[in-house]
DNA sequence: GTAGAAAAGTGAAACGTTTCATTTAACTGC
DNA sequence: GCAGTTAAATGAAACGTTTCACTTTTCTAC
């Protein structure tokens, strides 16, 4: 590896003079300078990125951690995230859930930090954040000056699709719950047990975990009774497809038998037969926003403005009485759009 | 910042007798030991990864160079990645398309890669790749003893879908090609027009670049015309399926109509309607395989073992004459599922 | 020509670790 | 109680940068 030590000496001057050059600062003729351009370019260097962290205690790095790949959910966001650093000179790293990201996290390896890891403690992200290290939350609400939760509006979608459901009557519901420690689950189901309350409604909830399987077996127990709902809510979309797979193996179709509503409004949810009715989310502005504010925290302060992400329920076939001829893709809105109709 | 000068002097020791104890090397007593780990904990003190790695001139991480985060296709290679990085106390660090990429693959910011970027050039690879900086590529063809492609079988998956194609019938045949630069684009087409040529057809080809749009504006400038295709085969499932709708919207369907066939299997390929012919390709183990081999090369300097990945037609309804009522997901098997049957 | 200011260039310290070469302390067996 | 060994602990150098404080050179105006 050459060092800047072989580059100076190449171009017949002083390491100085030769970090000046390289990095345009300092006060450097623009002979010399060109001359150590060269030198380097010839000798084919590049700085070692430790050496000049370690040195500048900066990293211009931003630290996504994600729990996971897979499940397309964070697929969108990151995609956010991405499209706005390539706009900037920030770096981006993106760490799932292990070791690493604990680590990562803790040595400081990047100036600021997205979390989106329900593994990652509330007290770790509390600890860790401060003026020189902002965090941006997006799976739970903390309060700090150095910590900007970018928050779901669940309530608004839920409550559309609550509506939604009551207006074409539907009476008996049920919720299928995601994993406990979600913030997400928490709110959607607590928005839509209040507003099944003000209807003297009661609904039952069954725990999934928010994977296509949990939706499916809590499905099949649900269908051995003979008691069956009449609508279910689904706290994401990929429970909303495992409850349908079931509900197709039973024979049993949706709307008809039972409406299907999920949340998310993940790429399949629109070409599932039937197309599903969920909540969608603009999760590529999500990941934006979230570099945006984290960004302009880092270079210049700016206090992060915690914001809600809006939230919209889409009308599709799995929840829509007597409607079967629309397209698989329709957006057919039913009701108005506004939150809280009562 | 509390640094390790900090935890010795709080342990009453060395700086050396901290380091050695915080690392478990050197020789130091038990008692000492434990006094320098509580100092430590006591002080909430985590070293700096930057001067750590800066002398140790190793990373313990892995890094993975991926174009970006959409397209449903990198999401189960990246989940491969990641399950098998747990086992081991590596870290992983993803890195999309970016100035980033290139600063943090020349700067030597890990103990090795794996590239999955076609704006990674070549030389870049060839020159980076070392004894010392193993490279895994998994889109491209390169010799070294340092690198090791990874690549898809294509031409299996390809001749077991032109047969399918063939014995049905289909002698009209289209290619939608994807990116130029892409290796695997280019050994699909290759050997989906070497296997007409084998059989005295003629295909025409269309230039895409693996979007669903690409796809999608070709077959709208195909439907123009009166002299249909019987069948087109697409290099991935993306244009696959903007094909599709732009048949959908001419009225016309699949394959009645047009056959189609695309490429990958992303999760949407079998629940579209109708569902998606395509060549299945085990993503999952396909990142678990590149790790594996890489950290054993880092460790052990097991030498690289190129294989080929396998890939597998999967007929479905876009292409599959005469049998409309099959299940979305069925995955009826009509010929050998050997390559070459000639 | 020269004083003074501005520009160009340099030496050395510092960043926080790890680790080599040494020293010091603690055991052995006789 | 001592020579010889082993175990425990340490000081200082090194990793490759950046940057502060300083010196040398070049320019300017009179």
């Amino acid at each position: 590896m050459t060092t800047i030590r072989d580059v100076a000496k190449h171009a017949g001057v002083s390491v100085t003079a030769a970090s000046y050059a390289l990095n345009n600062t300092g006060t450097i003729g623009e002979a010399t300078r060109k001359r150590v351009l060269e030198a380097a370019e010839e000798l084919n260097y590049h700085p070692n990125a430790f050496a000049r962290n370690l040195k500048k205690r900066k990293t211009h790095t931003i630290g996504v951690f994600i729990s996971r790949f897979g499940g397309s959910f964070y697929e969108e966001i990151l995609e956010g995230i991405h499209s706005l650093i390539l706009d900037t000179d920030y770096e981006l790293l993106v760490c799932p859930e292990s070791r690493s990201a604990r680590r990562i996290l803790l040595h400081r390896q990047v100036d600021g930090a997205i979390v989106f890891d329900s593994k990652i403690s509330d007290e770790q992200v509390l600890k860790l954040a401060s003026r020189h290290f902002p965090i941006v939350v997006m799976d739970r609400d903390l309060q700090s000056d150095f910590i900007l939760p970018l928050l779901l509006d669940n309530p608004q979608g839920v409550r559309e699709a609550f509506w939604h459901l009551h207006q074409q009557g539907f009476r008996k519901l049920s919720f299928v719950a995601g994993a406990m420690d979600s913030f997400d689950n928490a709110e959607r189901m607590a928005t839509f047990l209040a507003e099944a309350e003000r209807h003297n409604l009661h609904v039952p909830v069954y725990q999934g975990n928010f994977t296509e399987i949990s939706g499916y077996e809590i499905a099949r127990a649900i269908l051995q009774s003979d008691d069956l709902p009449e609508a279910v809510f689904c706290a994401n979309d990929q429970m909303a497809i495992g409850f349908l797979r079931a509900m197709r193996e039973h024979g049993l179709q949706a709307p008809n038998h039972i409406a299907v509503i999920g949340f998310d409004d993940i790429p399949l949810a629109r070409y599932m037969q039937p197309s599903i009715s969920t909540i969608g989310t603009p999760r590529f502005e999500w990941g934006t926003t979230a570099v945006r504010q984290l960004i302009d925290f880092i270079e210049n302060e700016t206090p992060f403005q915690p914001q809600r992400i809006p939230t919209r329920f889409l009308p599709r076939e799995s929840s829509i009485l007597n409607v079967h001829s629309q397209t698989s893709t329709g957006e057919t809105i039913l009701g108005p759009a506004s939150s809280d109709p009562s």
